[in-house]
DNA sequence: CTGAAAGCGCTTACAG
DNA sequence: CTGAAAGCGCTTACAG
């Protein structure tokens, strides 16, 4: 029989490497090892005077119970699983955050799978995850939803889609309110006196980007002014997209004095455009984003932005998620509200 | 007994929302289910046929071995922990992204826990790594190593510590030749003709704020000047620390010409705090970073900084993990080299 | 209050 | 080539 002594020395493990059991602490406490396990769960109907003495044993022993094999019994892993398509983007990241805050604080781990956008490892990606049997799924900004929407249909595990880029009645969903934030982005430039005012789209933005032009379009429309297509560039959602439709925008022959981003990334990439030609942000072209990401406010001028609750919206998803697993029937569509948050990009337009 | 084409009608799911088992698929097979594991695990023990046929009506029932029941026999989870002291960072989703990715591609899922600098959740993190049994454990940029190394100690997992604060020759790690990078950065700002040269440090960055104060240190005495503990102010590697900071050593009556910043994200903060006081960039003062975060190239002027790898360290811990999981016993210690990348923010100094 | 038994879903010797 | 048995580490009725 294995001493006390033997285990307290190298805590947690047994000869042979193998991680010390509940037969172990049981062998150790005299008892069986279901009693061990109602000891250590707490359960009411082990003399409190045995409980205690297991779980000091259990304790000085360094034992930590197999979450597998308590997953197998239980049918339930506590385990969620995120997808994102790029973890290095900084909205993502938020997210996450959000996410992983909420997850932990319900004794919930959370398994991070990044797609890269690719979607043969998204799918890849979720079927590790169905054998992983997390108990629930949150996809982030997923630009292949199509592809695998039915996957995920055949799964039986509830699902959130945040920033989703195809909604669906059916879907859980968290996301913010685009389409108005658009708009009231989009009017804060024609109250500035602004009539030609370019928008920059994310041609993988699916959804979101069809929002927030039509949000861009109802402002412009609002404003007296006629919507103009070659107003209307599209990047690929980061800076370097940005600066590309920046430039087409630009060598327009009546340029825009004013132009709505699809997100502070792809803002970034406009800024350094307008300004590589000599022009002044916010005097000459005034620019206005989408997210509020952390470097905004420390730009040159700083940005004027909409506000988008990154890490709560993450907090709203896996909230979600508890209330589904908790019992909860109906599909949840939480839309959150922007805010305009106005700096130093966006002026009052020069009389030309 | 359940018929092929009932589960097929709920594929993957058996009445109750029981997900199909192994036994299910022998049953539908008429087969043993040790014949049903070895053929879905392409053993050359069963008859080609049987496991083809096998193999299709297991595809058909849309069938998932389970994890949990899978690591239970097999002793190992292919599953590794990631410690992060703050996803949101965009270095550490940038190793992050890294550790992702190779992990995918070895079969690995990863856990990710975001410990928000907090010690007691960093200890309650990697104890609930410890029950989900994790293969290995990379911790990032952790700022309490000193409180759990005890703790990982206690483990028996391997772990490899990536910018890590408190290295051990006995620990592995992955980490950038801070002394080295530094003294490239700092050594560029006095071959500028700088002799005011400040350094701002970050409180919580343990060994690499001491060994990037090292590498300032030696080139600013090798350029023939004495190191003045004035010019030394320490932030929180945060932009409002740099912010802060900067402050300070504008402040003082003989105020630096250039300034070496631990990170990126101080970076910002002192730009900002430089441009608030009226002063250009890198006229009045020039600024070198740390870390090469996507934003540099899209600030005003452009940020000269120390490039890190932070997707390649990602892949390098990872990688360490695999080697040692794979049988290595050595300690591995890789240190990265670090790249000064030239870009406006840093001038030749104006003679005063 | 405590223990013996059964079972979660797999894998792997061991027989045949 | 295939199956019966045992076991990984837990939990939960079921007896006592």
């Amino acid at each position: 029989m294995v001493g006390v002594k033997k285990l307290v020395g190298s805590v947690g493990m047994l000869a042979g490497g193998r991680k010390a059991s509940i037969k172990d602490i049981a062998r150790l406490a005299r008892v069986s090892h279901p009693t061990v396990s109602r000891a250590l769960r707490g359960s009411p109907k082990v003399r409190p005077e045995t409980a205690a003495r297991i779980r000091k044993i259990a304790e000085e022993a360094g034992y930590r119970p197999s979450a597998a094999a308590r997953s197998l019994v239980m049918g339930r892993s506590l385990t969620v699983g995120v997808v994102v398509t790029n973890i290095a983007d900084p909205f993502v990241a938020g997210v996450v955050s959000g996410i992983e805050d909420l997850a932990e604080q319900h004794g919930y781990s959370v398994f991070l799978a990044d797609s890269n956008s690719d979607p043969e490892r998204e799918v890849r990606v979720v079927r590790s995850f169905e054998e992983r049997r997390v108990d629930g799924i949150i996809v982030t900004s997923s630009r292949v939803g199509a592809l695998y929407v039915p996957v995920m249909e055949q799964m039986h595990v509830p699902v959130v889609l945040l920033n989703n880029q195809h909604p669906s009645e059916f879907a859980n969903s968290v996301v913010i309110d685009n389409v108005e934030a658009s708009f009231a982005a989009t009017r804060h430039l024609t109250q500035l006196g602004h009539r030609r005012i370019a928008y920059i789209g994310d041609r993988f933005g699916h959804q979101s980007d069809t929002d927030r032009l039509a949000g861009y379009r109802r402002a412009v429309e609002q404003s007296g002014t006629e919507f103009a297509a070659e107003l209307v560039v599209h990047g690929d959602g980061k800076p370097e997209g940005g600066e590309q439709a920046m430039s087409q925008l630009l060598e327009l022959p009546n340029p825009p004095t004013a132009v709505f981003c699809y997100n502070d990334m792809s803002a970034l990439g406009a800024l350094r455009q307008i300004r590589a030609r000599g022009l002044r942000i916010p005097q000459d072209v005034s620019v206005v984003g989408f997210d509020d990401l952390f470097f905004d406010v420390y730009l040159d001028p700083p940005l004027t932005t909409v506000r988008q609750p990154m890490r709560q919206m993450g907090h709203m998803a896996m909230e979600t998620l508890l209330q589904i697993l908790g019992g909860e029937q109906h599909t949840h569509n939480v839309k959150v509200p922007g805010e305009l948050i106005i700096r130093g990009s966006t002026a009052i337009r020069k009389g030309n």
